[in-house]
DNA sequence: ACCTCCTGTCACCGGTTGGTGACATTTTAA
DNA sequence: TTAAAATGTCACCAACCGGTGACAGGAGGT
């Protein structure tokens, strides 16, 4: 009743539940105090204002998923039997992606509020996962140099994006194109399309390099 | 003054308006009313409620740019010197579904509030485009048939998914994954890497068919 | 001329938003 | 012990939201 910071922690607390439940266009002062049992103008005392508080938010939460996880996941998995391809580490990326994604009520919204305006909180999220993305890329070229050949970074924005987009718009609408994206089957077919079109850019790459040039590195 | 019909058009031609300035969370009864010039007590008189309202601009507007265009242009083009590969036809439908896209900021508007809610409007404005993109594949597979091995549908979903979110993301942030889709160099890059992706799966499709059996079809 | 219906005008409702000033209580320091 | 500073409480603000009731004026039909 006395302590500041623990006030404060169930501020903050707070805005994570609305934004798990809620979604992110519930964050509001009010609604915040209300959620957190706490007079309203201690949230002003605290964090100044409402972006204020939303940026306090957003450098102390843990509201995104590990992206870290899942390139020890992909590295590991590259510890198989036989070396794996770039194509199947690349897969296994946006598969994990998707696995993520889909788990974290609190990440969807995230990326929908920062598809609907510019504010504290999504410009920091935003920020934060630019820089987890360009380590995912770093990480696959690291792991599979052949990657390097193609712009495997605007694949990789094209397809993490497709997954984004189709994630988000299953909260919505169930179809999408015809594909039943509200089942596990029209998921099936998507994370198959992907494979497909991963696979077979590698694989026309492979095809360039013997036609153009006869002796292959390596 | 004393015209019901040019009353009823002059507030759903408001509601096309803010939907293409202010964009589509600006799109709400009072706000209609003060744009339109007209006291917002005529709106309940004659579409009853806010979601009357966007039902009747759902149905009558032209909101949307025309896919029929879109199908049509990509069929002139396979009247070229020699036939289009599917690989041909499909990547011109995607670029004109970004070009499209890209020159209509409602119809942005309107993707964006069919992702952030279920109403009147986007429901109405997803089936119609919903209905469209089956046109869409149903034409790629017909003038096409070798695109029927593989499930374009599918992809076709991820594709244009992936470059709806870049375009709408790129209302808000100046970079994804290091792609600055801000800039038109930014859209070269995806528009090269759609491509690639593309002939790619359609160039394994290919290979798979030489593989498997001896005798192709034509 | 009368009455009715339609169009348009205006003031108002309860509820929400983000934000502030004044004050009581508690904790801490001198 | 006393004074200052931090914490918490409450009432209030203007601006907005979607929605409604009452009323004025004009048009057409009888």
């Amino acid at each position: 009743m006395r302590d500041r910071e623990e006030t404060r922690g169930k501020i903050l607390e707070a805005v994570g539940k609305i934004l798990a439940e809620d979604g992110f266009q519930g964050i509001g002062i009010n609604n915040v105090s209300r959620k957190a049992g706490v007079d309203k103008v201690l949230i002003y005392r605290y964090f100044g204002d409402l972006p204020g508080l939303l940026r306090e938010f957003a450098s102390n939460g843990d509201y995104w998923p590990s992206m870290k996880t899942l390139i020890e996941d992909a590295e590991n998995a590259e510890k198989a039997p036989f070396p794996l391809e770039a194509s199947d580490l690349a897969i296994a990326l946006l598969k994990g992606y998707i696995r993520e994604l889909g788990s974290s009520n609190s990440a969807q919204e995230l990326l929908l509020g920062e598809l609907i305006s510019r504010n504290e909180l999504s410009a920091v999220s935003a920020e934060r996962r630019e820089r987890q993305g360009a380590d995912l890329i770093e990480a696959l070229v690291r792991t599979a140099p052949e990657a390097g050949k193609i712009d495997a970074a605007a694949m990789a924005a094209l397809l993490s994006a497709g997954l984004t987009y189709l994630m988000l718009r299953a909260r919505t609408s169930d179809a999408y194109l015809g594909i039943d994206i509200a089942s596990e089957g029209g998921w099936i077919r998507i994370e198959k399309a992907m494979e497909d079109l991963v696979r077979g850019v590698f694989r026309a790459s492979e095809m360039d390099d013997e036609q153009s040039q006869d002796r292959r590195p390596q």
